[in-house]
DNA sequence: CGATGGTTTGACTTACCTCAAGAACAGTGG
DNA sequence: CCACTGTTCTTGAGGTAAGTCAAACCATCG
């Protein structure tokens, strides 16, 4: 594994070296060869650059005009409604492609704001647009991320339609911890929850309010444990469970008796 | 305006014939001459097909084989959690494209079933591999269509927050009758709704009691006219205002003072 | 040190869910 | 054509989870 810039966290890379885990792992994977891939991301990132907490990447309404990588830190994308309150629609994770929904209307739908000091990548539309001319697989590759947006955003919908809240909150944990890129130690998940909980009440359709009783009905249990940001999920199976799981494979069977016409 | 097949409503047409409102309109507009379009379609569209209520175009888990074009009628996709209720990810009406957030992960998140007669254009994964690989600009439009369907989602997921049950059906309904293709008539959007009740509130997280009440108030207020499933919205101005109009450009600007430093 | 903004906690209210029973409706078969 | 069954939709009564308002608490930072 090549070596990374300074100590900013496992994310962080230097300034226009190459971005094994960034860039490289979810746009160019096997599609050139490592020569050509250097070439090409040097064509593609043209700015990187750093954002302080509360800055902003871009406003609503914004004429789209490049994608953005997430190198480190963590953002926040919201609409403001009439009343004065923040929706937030998503949160963006280290090595997480910000700004695909905007590629099809031409311009953003929310704001983007950083959470923490956080760096990104400069994907400029023409430079993509260009590049995906030259090597269509790019574009395919784009194309495949683009669509696991959607699957992921699919997933959230129904985290959002279960009514309950204890729901929406395990499964919102669960999900934060992963895309942190969290292991798990002698069973435990460790992290920093990287947003307010107001910003994750919002996020989830509850109050700031709600969402604090929950944690401490959970730490009552000691399911977790919580210290201000300093989250460790002590038992994640009992949080998976209330997150529902939603396989059910056999209930499935058993509603669905009509056969499949095209799948063979 | 070409000449449609026999008058199953405005979005059906004949079998193999060219299909100017469906796939046409939605992925290879102004990329080919039209003598190219229509050798391109015979390519892709292999089985055009019919569904009966009630019967599943794909299960949950399945691999991703193709694409559909729904022609007519009126899809959902949902998926069963353990306790045996269905939470609905999606409704799809005519025109529109099915099957977009399986082609990165590989295979479907849910099972979709037709809620009524329906006709779909299959097309196949290798096909459209096979087309976009010849065609880079058909690519291109495919991956706007899916950007375009997170932008859906993320409006989606912006309804799902608002915590109260008028702004979620108030939403859903408009977006309904926008999906339909309703025309407004004297300032009325009268149409057919295509599911359940017990349905749309799956949909939006809530329950068909609620739903019912909902409809109810808003009946004695004469904003709405409902007669089992035939639809009036006599005061859409109303609804829109209660599904919260998200623009909100000043509020905005009053909470985010720090300046955006990519976009100029 | 006080100012600030995030977090917790409490008391109260309300919106929504749950359960349960009718009412409207469609389809079926006599 | 009319009882039938099952399904969907409505309506009611009652409980509970979550929202609201308000105050106390707690870090961080100037």
């Amino acid at each position: 594994m090549e070596q990374y810039g300074d100590s900013a966290g496992p994310w962080h890379c230097g300034a226009l070296q190459t971005c094994p885990r960034c860039l490289f792992a979810n746009l160019l994977t096997s599609v050139l060869a490592t020569r050509g891939r250097e070439r090409l991301v040097r064509r593609l990132i043209r700015d990187p650059s750093s954002l302080n907490t509360g800055q902003t990447l871009r406003r609503e309404g914004e004429p789209f005009q490049a994608l953005f990588m997430l190198r480190s830190g963590v953002l926040k994308t919201f609409v403001v409604s009439e009343d004065g309150g923040e929706q937030i629609i998503d949160f963006h994770f280290p090595g997480e492609l910000v700004g695909l929904s905007a590629m099809g209307t031409g311009n953003h739908l929310g704001c983007t704001m950083a959470l923490s000091p956080s760096a990104v990548c400069v994907i400029r539309a023409s430079d993509m647009d260009a590049v995906c001319k030259e090597y269509p697989d790019v574009q395919k590759r784009l194309l495949q991320l683009t669509s696991r947006e959607i699957a992921r955003r699919e997933r959230m919908h129904q985290l959002m339609s279960g009514t309950r809240a204890e729901c929406r909150l395990a499964m919102a944990l669960l999900n934060i911890a992963e895309r942190l890129g969290v292991i798990a130690s002698r069973g435990e998940l460790r992290f920093q929850l990287p947003m307010a909980r107001v910003d994750l009440a919002a996020y989830l359709g509850l109050t700031a309010e709600t969402t604090s009783r929950q944690l401490r009905r959970w730490e009552e249990r000691n399911w977790i444990r919580t210290r201000g940001r300093e989250f460790t999920i002590r038992v994640p199976p009992a949080l998976r469970a209330l997150a529902g799981r939603h396989s059910a494979a056999e209930a499935q069977r058993q509603v669905v008796n009509a056969g499949c016409q095209y799948m063979p």
